[in-house]
This record gives C-alpha cells, structure tokens and sequence, in this order.
DNA sequence: TTTTGGCACTCTCAAGTTGAGATTGCTAAA
DNA sequence: TTTAGCAATCTCAACTTGAGAGTGCCAAAA
C-alpha cells in the first residue's frame, strides 16, 4: 500500500510524467521524458521504470501503443510525496485580494464572489459552502409577521451570518403574543449554539405564560428553524471552464456531473464530510463517494467566519495543476476568512 | 413583415413541419409531411409550398438535399398564429401540485423549487427570479450589531422577502445610538416602498437627532442598502437537459451559453427587460438581445408575491414544444403566486 | 549489473474512397 | 392545379489505407 519505497528514478519519472500529462492531457511517452526533461537517461531505460511504475498501478496505458497516463493513486503518491508547494504568483495573489476586496453586502455575496474568483484565476469550477449553523452563536431572532397566518423569523448569527424562514399556521396570531414570543425566545436563547438550541429548546421554553399554539412551533426540536440542512447554500461558478476540458467530451458524463451539481445537498454532505480538519484536503477521483464524480478531483479548505466554519473549493478533472491550485486555494480562503471575520 | 395573407394550405405545411421537426430534431422532407399528416396531396405539391414558404424566409434547408428546418420567423409565426393552447395533462398538473407544496421555507428555497419544477417537468432549463424590491413595502428594519465596525442590516419586505446586508464602518457605534437608529427608521420609513424610500430618505432623515456618522450611511440614497442590484437571485435548474440537446453538442457554444448563465446579472436584466406585460413572453432566437442566446428560446411569465412581482420561466433551445410549456409556465406562475401571496 | 540501440509489433488517427439513401427542383403529362 | 418521374445534389456511415507514435524485448555496450 505504501509507495514509500520508490526508487529516486521512479519518483522523478512520476513527477516528470504527472507534470507533462496535466499540461498537455495527452498520453506521455518514453521518449518525451528522457528528452525534454533532460534525465540523462535513454528512453529505453525510462521504458523499464515505466513499466516498473504500471505494475505498482501508478501509471496505465489506454492502449498498447500509447504513452502513459497517471492513475488515481499515481496522482495520489504524487500530491502525497511529490509536490512541490508553488507559491502564488504576484499577479494570482493580485487578483484575488482585488476581487476579494470588491465584494460587499452579506455573506452570501461574498460566497458567491469567493466561488467566482476560484472559478476564474484556476479555469476549475469554483465552489463555495456557507458555513453550517449549528456551530453558530445566536444574537438576535426577530418575528416579523407577514399575513394572516404567516410569520418570517430571522435568525442571526454572530459574525454576520443571517437566514430567514417562513412560517405558517393555521389561524392568525395576536401581534401582542408574536412579540411576547420574540422577547422571551431572545432573552433565553441568545448567546447559544443553535446546535445547543435545538437539543435543548424544549427544556429552556417549559416554563413560560405564552400561548401553546404558538410555542409549540418552536419548542419542537425537528422544527424547521433549528435544522440547517436545506439551508447550506453553494455556490459553484465557472462550468464553462469544466466543459471546455477534454475529459469532458463525452455529454452524457458531463450531463450527470451537472446533475450532481445541482443535486446540491448531497454534494454538500460529501464535501464537507471529506473537509473535516484544518488545511487543504484533496480527494482524487475514485476516491469520491459520489459516482458522478469519479473522474474529478477536489481541492477544498475550510474558512472561518467567526465561530463558524465554511469550505471553499475547486472541482476538476483529476487532471489538474494540484500544486498551483493548492497555493491558491489556501490562499483564499484565507482572504475569505478575513474578509468574515471582524477583520 | 406581416404573415397573416399565408394561405391555409401553407399554414398547415408550417404548423406540421415544425410539429414534426420538434419531436425530431432532423430536417423534415416533404414526403414525411405527406404521408404521415395525411394532407391529402402528394409529396410533389409539398415540396412547391415548401418553397413558397422558404422564400418567405419562415424555413431554410441546411444543404441541398435535406429536408426544411424551421427558421426563428417561422417559429414566431407558428407561435403567434397557428399554436394550439394544449391544456396541461392531469400528470403534470398534479406533479407540479406536489412538488409546489412541498417547498418551506423562505422565498429563496420556494423560488429554487420553483425552477427546479419547471426543468424537470420540461426538460428545460427551468428559472426563477426573485423579486425586485424595489416595489417592495418595507414592514420591518434591523440592525444587529455583529462586531467592532460591522452590523448586519435585515430589510423585511410585505409577504416574506427579507435580505441581509453587511455594512462596515471605519469605527465602532454604541449600541444605545444603533437602538435609536433602528427605531427611527422603522418608525419612519416602514409602510413606504423601497423605491420610494430611495427617491426622498434624505429628507425623510433630515431632522433626527441621530449621529451624523451613522446617519450618512442611510441617507446616501446610493447606499447598498436600498439598492436592489446584485440582489435580485436567479435560479437555474436543468443544465443537464440543456446539455442533452442536440443543438448544444458543439461545446464552445454550450460553454458559452453557460458562462452567460452565471453571469446572472445580465441574463436577470434581460429577462426582465421582456417580461413586463401579464401573461406568457416568449423571446425566439435571435430575438435575444444576448449573444449566447441566439439559438435558445425563452418562456417566461410574472408570478406575484404580495404587490411584488418576479419572473420564471424556461430556457432551451429555438426547437421546443411551445404549447406544452406555455400551460406549464402559466400553471407553474400561478401556483407560485398562490403560495407566496396569503395563500 | 545496468544501460542502450535497434527493431518488430501494435494500435490510433486522420485522410480518402465509396455507395446507399434522402430530398430536392424541374419538366412534362394528367 | 396537381402529380409522376427523373436527374442532380449532398450527407453520412462504413471501409480502407498509410503515416506516426510508442512499446517491449533482445542483444550488445558500458
């Protein structure tokens, strides 16, 4: 399992070949590496580490007289051992701080401007994850009633983050009793997790004069307006770039990979069980959950919005520049955590 | 310009060559409209009327020995004279129903179902635009302080809209002054229009006792704040039949058309440029004014939320079966009116 | 023992060829 | 006014061909 093991020869030829490969999307021959990148080597003998690295299954030929293209694990020894991180070029780190900076008016705008920019300086799809609110503190619930029967309720949540649910009943409430509500909800509910809230609501709202018809909507910890699942917005800009891609040819695969983009809630799920930790995470085709997906790799990382955490990202062919992207991954994400918190 | 002298004889050719070339997507010769429309005349009568109607520009031939293919003008002559209204079938009727009323949540998350709906339902790309606030009666103001130089303002509109906007200061405000502002505002302001509070809030604010710092960032009628651009979202669902279609096999012009997509400003622009009346609009082809959508037909109709009004509708390409989706974007408007206004 | 040159072998891909099929426009007859 | 017939045109899929790329392996060289 472990390619630790690898000669310095193999280990030069992987990268030559990964390197050439992501350039140029066609298969790499022997004669293409001992040339080009000057190993002091004959093709011949190139020949025989290749055939050395097809067998430990880094490296796969898509037919008998073709050069060879990296695997799925051969892309994954290369980012694990092989990469060498590339600093941001000036002009990268240029654009993205003017971009960044030129992007006003909640968070959600800034998302949707995060996903564009990543979009745009690496040519993948640029993605972005609104931080999830169950970590998220609450300052502030307003009950703003709307008609007959219907209620907006705004939850907001320290460091700028807010989200907006409309509620119906059946009959009318007393605006007396709404506001009732709204005080007695923000006196004993303001300061906690909504994650704390909601396995705790029933407890903190036992005791109070309010009307039971009313109470009972929020007291129920499967209501609507604790859970953030529907609520997690992506973005993802840029699939023109993915269309243009070869590897993209074939429609009907990118048909389905459109499919599971917009089947947005389980690409979220999936992203975010893989960005757990700090840092950059990679996952590299095979390695998705997701079947449409097989034959895309992500780049992600988590960003912080005071208190809460978000994951930004690109997705692409595995095919892709890892060590550039990497550099500008971390990087904005970043400028984004920034950019949320007070600064 | 005006095609109404057609005589009856070619209407009928029109109307089934471009019934048939819909279902199709291949060129239509005249002996298939002879025989499998049963006209009564052969196939060598056809082909002259064929020609009448090529020289009056309504179809063209793709080569020489190929069947007609509808031209954008014959489209639109089809769509204004010689389409049949199709009542929507009991199935889609009751599938719009279902999927319609399943949607909670806040306007957002209805509006996504909403074009959700209409892609899957038509196999189109389905759209919704949210609402302009301009139009929008103001009934409640926030400010929620979020950190040292930033709150968070919360604008709700009459029948569930709110937005959130991240405003920034160079120094921070007592919370006493923020409390007053909020009062103020709301006190003032509530009950107007937006637009209008745009048009006269410098003088609506003129005579506070407020902070001059803070006041200025809500009296600048150019404010964020009262501005709607950048706001009105757009929903898109169904790129993967898009991708399906055979006209979009060419990838420059499907990636284009995509890029265009997440440029959503100007396509918002645009589709509220056309949709101004009641009622269905249907722009063909190079009716567009975008670029990218010169081979792509639109249909689109207002729905209502309260005294606001936005659009939804489809997109797909100049062969699409216009009678069908007229009854299903006016049923689909309709019921998105129904569960945003008081239901 | 490692590296290399040489060479037969395999496979792809673009270009060219061919023939079947579809459809037209035109003309002359019904 | 309509129709049958027919030559002409063009596409498209199937097939053929040859150049080119790259390999694997063997025997010679280092």
């Amino acid at each position: 399992m472990s390619f630790e093991n690898l000669t310095d020869r193999e280990k030069r030829v992987l990268q030559n070949l990964i390197v050439h490969y992501v350039q140029t999307a066609d298969p790499v021959g022997s004669r293409v590496i001992a040339n080009k990148y000057r190993m002091g080597l004959s093709p011949a003998t190139i020949r025989n580490t290749m055939q050395d690295l097809e067998e430990l299954g880094l490296i796969a030929q898509p037919h008998t007289s073709a050069g060879r293209v990296p695997t799925d694990t051969g892309y994954r020894v290369f980012v694990d051992t092989l990469l060498k991180a590339e600093p941001l070029t000036e002009a990268d780190r240029g654009k993205i701080k003017v971009l960044m900076s030129g992007s006003k008016g909640g968070i959600d705008a800034i998302l949707g401007q995060a996903s564009k920019v990543l979009g745009e300086i690496t040519s993948q799809l640029g993605i972005s994850i609104a931080p999830r609110f169950d970590e998220g503190v609450l300052t502030r619930l307003d009950l703003i009633p709307i008609s007959e029967g219907k209620i907006l309720v705004i939850i907001a949540v320290k460091s700028g983050l807010a989200r907006s649910i409309l509620m119906e009943f059946e009959s009318g409430i007393p605006i007396d009793e709404l506001r009732q509500m709204e005080l007695v909800l923000n006196e004993r509910l303001s300061g906690l997790t909504l994650g704390h809230i909601r396995k705790t609501i029933s407890e903190r709202l036992a005791d109070t004069g309010l009307s039971p018809k009313l109470l009972k909507l929020f007291v129920n910890a499967e209501s609507e307006i604790w859970q953030d699942r529907n609520q997690s917005i992506l973005h993802a800009t840029g699939t023109d770039n993915l269309i243009k891609q070869p590897e993209f040819a074939d429609r009907d695969k990118l048909s389905s990979l459109m499919k599971a983009l917009e089947e947005k809630k389980e690409l979220i799920e999936f992203i975010n069980s893989k960005s757990i930790g700090e840092g950059i995470v990679i996952t590299i085709g095979s390695e998705n959950d997701l079947d449409q997906m097989q034959s895309c790799s992500v780049v992600a990382s988590k960003y912080r919005a005071g208190n809460v955490s978000g994951t930004i990202g690109i997705i692409g062919p595995t095919r892709m520049p890892y060590s550039r992207l990497i550099s500008i991954v971390e990087y904005t994400a970043k400028s984004l955590t920034k950019a949320l918190s007070g600064s």
